[in-house]
DNA sequence: GGTGCCCTGTGG
DNA sequence: CCACAGGGCACC
């Protein structure tokens, strides 16, 4: 579910509670959630280390220790990370538990258990995690239009396909790909070669624009992030085309959102106000 | 590049 | 009941 706003938002709300504790202890209820094939080399690794610094790159999650080592945890479909209080109320489908010195709890759950947690010692090269090929972060200087062109003129894929390949702009989803195409005024079916430089552009403008608009709106207190388990990801009041099929364009055009299926993904958009 | 798959819950 | 869900991978 989450896409950059909202890994994001969990990266601050969590960051706060674990930046130089300990790990006491860790409890793996569902290891499918540890990418690792043996996950007592995990605990192993983890167990006993300090939390020095987090940070995100796309839409992964990075914590890091004190032994040089990386925690990494990606969320995938419903990933939710929270750091509660000890004894806090059970949270339903929880797979890792991590326990620190002062009491808290990192508690990660996942509906579905698409999300993966990685463990990278200090000097390992990292050719598991997926996140040594991704494309600039949105915010990235060199994410321009010259940088989308370069990538994507001689692609015969779409333009929203694009969009969501983590190798060309890390962290863009299925939402705000259509949030960024109808602010963009080009339909998510477009061959990614058939933008005009203007359009490359404006691409380029609207990816960062929207992205720190939802970053902006995902804002939210401890409190209610711990009462949303982490995924009240508030956009929804904001969102302007995504599940909104068959009702008006938002630009006051008169033509009604069109829902249909661009590179195997639900998409919406505006026949009128996108060419 | 297409397709299936990993999973569970929800809505039509 | 089936279709679908804000992700990404392995496999042709």
């Amino acid at each position: 579910m989450p896409e950059l706003p909202e890994v994001e938002t969990v990266l601050r709300k969590v960051t706060p509670h674990i930046v130089g504790r300990t790990v006491r202890a860790a409890h793996i209820s569902n290891p499918s959630v540890i990418a690792h094939p043996d996950p007592s080399t995990f605990l192993d690794s983890l167990i006993g280390r300090r939390f020095v610094s987090s940070s995100r790159r796309g839409k992964y999650l990075l914590f890091h220790l004190d032994s040089g080592g990386l925690l990494v945890l990606h969320l995938r479909m419903t990933g939710c990370l929270v750091a509660t209080p000890r004894h806090h109320a059970d949270i339903p489908h929880t797979h890792l538990v991590i326990s620190l010195d002062d009491g808290v709890e990192l508690r990660y759950s996942d509906c579905r258990r698409f999300g993966r947690f990685w463990l990278l010692s200090e000097n390992e090269s990292d050719s598991i995690t997926g996140m040594n090929s991704l494309g600039l972060e949105p915010w990235d200087p060199g994410m321009d239009a010259m940088y989308l062109h370069d990538l994507m003129h001689t692609s015969r894929r779409s333009v929203k396909e694009c969009l969501l390949d983590q190798h060309i702009v890390a962290g863009i989803g299925n939402i705000y790909s259509d949030e960024i195409l109808h602010s963009s005024g080009i339909l998510p079916f477009r061959k990614a070669c058939s933008l005009t430089d203007d359009e490359f552009m404006t691409v380029a403008s609207n990816i960062k624009d929207r992205l720190s608009f939802f970053l902006e709106k995902n804002d939210i207190s401890d409190k209610d992030y711990l009462i949303g388990l982490g995924k009240d990801y508030r956009n929804t009041p904001y969102l302007k085309v995504y599940g909104k099929g068959g009702e008006p364009c938002p630009n006051g055009c008169g033509a009604v959102l069109i829902k249909t299926v661009v590179g195997q993904r639900g998409s919406v958009y505006c026949p009128r106000c996108q060419k």
